[in-house]
DNA sequence: AGCACGCCGACT
DNA sequence: GTCGGCGTGCTC
C-alpha cells in the first residue's frame, strides 16, 4: 500500500495545495478539515487538510513530514470545505487564500477558544400576523418544503421582519439552526434587537467589529450546535453549522453582500449554493429586489412570495417633480422644496432630504483661472468639508487645509456642487430655530455619535434630516411626512448600467419610510429632466413596474442580468505595465478558440484612473453563457500564471462584479 | 504572503 | 571594506 499523502492548504497566493506525509506518531487520525502544523519553507505554518490521497506527482524526497495534527476532529466540515472549493473554482481564487477569507483568523492561527455553553431562552413577544402576512407566511412554509430559494418581495412596512421571525421559529422547533444575513449590522440595530429579544441567548452575532476571538467562538458554537441562530454579515455564510435549517438574506439587493477585496464573493449568491448543498430553506427578502433576483424569479429559479400591503394601512404619498429649470435651486434647495419643508414644520412633522454625496462640496475651483483642487496621489477632485475649510480625498487618506485664494493666480476659490454638509448649512440658515441632523458616514463614524444622531432622528426632536443612502437603510422614522431627493439627475443618470436600478432602489426605500397611519405625506424629486420617461415611471409606478420597463434596456444592451460578466482589474505605479498586461490578456482571450460569443470591452482606464499613486485599468468580459465565461476565466488565470505576467503588478479577476471602479 | 538570496550604493 | 536597498523566486 502506498503511503498516505495529506493535501494541505496554507495561506499563500499559490493556487495549489502542498503534499505532506502524516506525522510519525499519530496524535489523531488524519481527517479532511483538520488543522495541521507543517514545515513550510523556512518556517512553520498552520494549514488545513483539504484532501487525503495516496498519489503525488512530486519526487518522494521533496515531501516533508507534517509536524502535528492540531484538531481531534475536523474544524471545517465537509460542506464548508466544499463551499470554499466552490469559491476557488467559481471566483478563480487561490485555494489557500480562499480558506483564509472563509475562516476566522483566530482559528487559522492554530488557537482554539474555550466555549461557554449558551443557554436557550424561551422565545417571547410573538406578534399576531395580519391576514396578508399570514397568507404569505403559509405560502413560505409550503414553499420551504421544496429545494428552491424564495424571493420574499415585500414593500417597506409590510412586516417582513415578523415573518422572518416566525419562519425562524419553525426551523428552531424542528431542532434546526438558522443563519440570518444582514448587509451591515450597525445600520439595522432594531432588527438585531428584534432577533435577540425574541430568541435570547441562543443568538450568536458576527459583524465587522466583532473581536477575532469571539468570532471564533461563535463559529465553533454553531459547529457544536451550542448556538441556534447566527445573525451576521457576509462572512457568516462560511460558518460550519451542525444542522442548518434555514437561511434568511435580508435586503438581498444590498451591494454590501459583495466582498470588494480579496476573495470577491457575493454572500447572497453563496447563500443559494449553501442552501442547495445542505438542502435547507432560503429566503431572500427585499422591498426592492436586485434585477438578478427578479429575473431568477421570472425564469422559475426562485419562487416568489409577495407582500404588498403595509401592516398599518397608509395613504400612499403624493409624488411630485420639481423642475429645476424653472425653479432654480439655491445651494441645492429650490423654493417649492423650502415651502414643503416649512409646511411639514408647521404640522410638527419630519422631513428627510436625500443626497448621495457626503462632504460640503465635491469640487473646489478658482473663480479666475479655473484651477480645480485635486488629490496629488489620485485622479480625483478633493471634497471640501465644513464650510470648505478642509479638503479631503475620498479615495486615499490625503487631506489639507483649504486656502481662500488660488496658489497660481491669487483668484478667489469657489465651491461647485453640494454635499450633505452644504445642504445642512443652507437649512440651518433657512430654519435657524430647528434642530437639523445630518446622517452620513462622516457624522456616524463612532458608535457614540451614531447612537446620538439616530436618537435625535427617531425621537422626532430633529425635524429635518439630511443624509446619504445610510438614511434609507432599515430605519423607521415615525413622524416623517416629507421625503425629498435633492439631486435626482446625479443618481438616475449616473455612469454605469446599474445606476437606474440603484437609484430606483434608493428612491423606493427612502420614500417607503414616509406615510405612517393616515397622515398625508409627500415625496419630492428635484430634477433638470422633468420629461424623462424613466423618471415619470418612477413617479407613477411600483418598483416592480419600473423594473419591467427598465429591464428591456439592459437586455438590449447586453448587460447583466441578461449576460454574465467578469472584470479583470490591474494596477501599478507604472501605467505601461497596467496596459501591457491588460493588452496581453485581451489578446489571449480574443485568440482563444470557441469563444466567439464573448464580448471583450477594453482595456480601458478604470473610472478612477489613479489611486494612491497607482494607475488602474480594467478589461470587461461579458457573455450570455456563464459556462464559457467561466472557462475563459480559468484559461486566463493559467495563462497569466504560466507566462508569469502578474508578478510585476497587482491584478484581480472579479466574477459578477457590482462595482466597476 | 513571508522569507530567503543576490547584486549595487553610502557609511562606521 | 560591509550594511542594507528591494528585485526575483520558491515554498510540498
Amino acid at each position: 500500500m502506498k503511503p498516505q499523502i495529506l493535501n494541505v492548504v496554507v495561506d499563500t497566493p499559490v493556487s495549489q495545495f502542498f503534499d505532506y506525509y502524516p506525522p510519525k506518531d499519530l496524535d489523531h487520525k488524519p481527517e479532511i478539515g483538520q488543522r495541521v502544523l507543517v514545515p513550510f519553507g523556512r518556517r512553520e505554518v498552520v494549514g488545513f487538510i483539504h484532501a487525503i490521497s495516496h498519489e503525488t506527482t512530486l519526487p518522494k524526497k521533496k515531501i516533508k513530514l507534517c509536524k502535528s495534527i492540531i484538531d481531534q476532529s475536523p474544524l471545517v466540515d465537509k460542506n464548508t470545505s466544499d463551499l470554499i472549493s466552490w469559491c476557488k473554482n467559481y471566483y478563480h481564487y487561490p485555494i489557500g487564500k480562499a480558506y483564509a477569507a472563509a475562516i476566522p483568523k483566530y482559528l487559522r492561527s492554530g488557537k482554539t477558544p474555550e466555549l461557554e455553553s449558551m443557554l436557550f431562552k424561551k422565545s417571547s413577544g410573538k406578534k399576531k400576523l395580519t391576514n396578508h402576512q399570514k397568507k404569505a407566511f403559509d405560502k413560505c412554509v409550503k414553499l420551504l418544503k421544496n429545494p428552491v430559494p424564495i424571493l420574499l418581495n415585500g414593500v417597506t412596512g409590510s412586516g417582513k421582519t415578523e415573518l422572518y421571525l416566525q419562519l425562524m421559529e419553525g426551523a428552531l422547533k424542528r431542532g434546526q439552526q438558522v443563519l440570518f444575513l444582514v448587509p451591515e449590522i450597525g445600520l439595522t440595530p432594531q432588527l438585531s434587537e428584534a432577533i435577540t429579544s425574541r430568541f435570547g441567548g441562543s443568538v450568536g452575532i458576527i459583524h465587522s467589529s466583532t473581536t477575532e476571538k469571539s468570532r471564533a467562538k461563535v463559529w465553533l458554537a454553531a459547529k457544536e450546535n451550542e448556538v441556534s441562530i447566527i445573525l451576521g454579515t457576509r462572512s457568516s455564510i462560511f460558518v460550519p453549522f451542525r444542522s442548518l435549517g434555514l437561511i434568511v438574506v435580508d435586503e438581498e439587493h444590498d451591494e454590501s453582500y459583495k466582498q470588494q477585496s480579496g476573495l470577491l464573493y457575493s454572500a447572497r449568491d453563496l447563500a443559494v449554493i449553501r442552501a442547495k448543498q445542505v438542502g435547507c430553506g432560503l429566503i431572500l427578502g427585499s422591498a426592492t429586489p436586485s434585477y438578478e433576483s427578479l429575473l431568477n424569479s421570472e425564469r422559475g429559479k426562485y419562487s416568489e412570495v409577495q407582500l404588498n400591503k403595509k401592516v398599518f394601512s397608509a395613504k400612499p404619498p403624493e409624488k411630485k417633480l420639481i423642475n429645476l429649470n424653472i425653479n432654480p435651486s439655491n445651494k441645492g434647495l429650490s423654493s417649492p422644496l423650502i415651502s414643503a419643508i416649512s409646511n411639514s414644520l408647521e404640522r410638527n412633522e419630519q422631513s428627510l432630504l436625500f443626497i448621495n454625496r457626503r462632504g460640503y462640496s465635491p469640487v473646489t475651483m478658482c473663480e479666475v483661472c479655473g484651477k480645480i483642487d485635486e488629490c496629488p496621489r489620485c485622479e480625483s477632485n478633493l471634497v471640501s468639508y465644513k464650510g470648505s475649510e478642509k479638503l479631503k480625498c475620498h479615495h486615499c487618506s490625503y487631506r489639507k487645509t483649504a486656502e481662500k485664494n488660488c496658489s497660481a493666480c491669487m483668484g478667489k476659490k469657489i465651491t461647485i456642487g453640494h454635499g450633505t454638509e452644504k445642504i445642512e448649512e443652507e437649512l440651518e440658515q433657512r430654519f435657524p430655530e430647528e434642530l437639523i441632523i445630518r446622517i452620513d458616514r462622516d457624522s456616524t463614524r463612532s458608535n457614540k455619535k451614531r447612537e446620538e444622531v439616530f436618537e435625535h432622528a427617531k425621537s422626532g426632536a430633529a425635524k429635518i434630516l439630511v443624509g446619504t443612502q445610510m438614511l434609507t437603510k432599515g430605519h423607521d422614522f415615525p413622524n416623517l411626512s416629507l421625503v425629498a431627493f435633492i439631486n435626482v439627475d446625479q443618481g438616475l443618470f449616473g455612469s454605469g448600467y446599474r445606476s437606474g436600478e440603484r437609484f430606483a432602489q434608493q428612491y423606493y426605500q427612502a420614500s417607503g419610510r414616509c406615510g405612517r397611519r393616515d397622515k398625508k405625506s409627500l415625496v419630492l424629486l428635484q430634477t433638470h429632466n422633468p420629461n424623462n420617461e424613466a423618471l415619470k415611471s418612477l413617479l407613477n409606478k411600483s418598483y416592480r413596474e419600473f423594473y419591467e420597463e427598465n429591464k428591456g434596456d439592459r437586455k438590449r444592451l447586453g448587460w447583466p442580468p441578461y449576460t454574465y460578466s467578469v472584470l479583470v482589474r490591474a494596477e501599478s505605479p507604472n501605467e505601461n505595465r497596467v496596459f501591457d498586461f491588460l493588452d496581453a490578456v485581451a489578446a489571449f482571450i480574443k485568440n482563444s478558440e470557441g469563444l466567439s460569443s464573448l464580448r471583450v470591452l477594453g482595456p480601458i482606464p478604470s473610472p478612477i484612473g489613479k489611486i494612491r499613486g497607482r494607475k488602474r485599468g480594467q478589461l470587461m468580459l461579458t457573455s450570455k453563457s456563464r459556462k464559457k465565461l467561466h472557462i475563459t476565466g480559468g484559461r486566463l488565470l493559467s495563462f497569466v500564471d504560466e507566462k508569469k505576467l502578474g508578478t510585476k503588478l497587482k491584478w484581480s479577476i472579479d466574477v459578477d462584479p457590482t462595482d466597476h471602479s
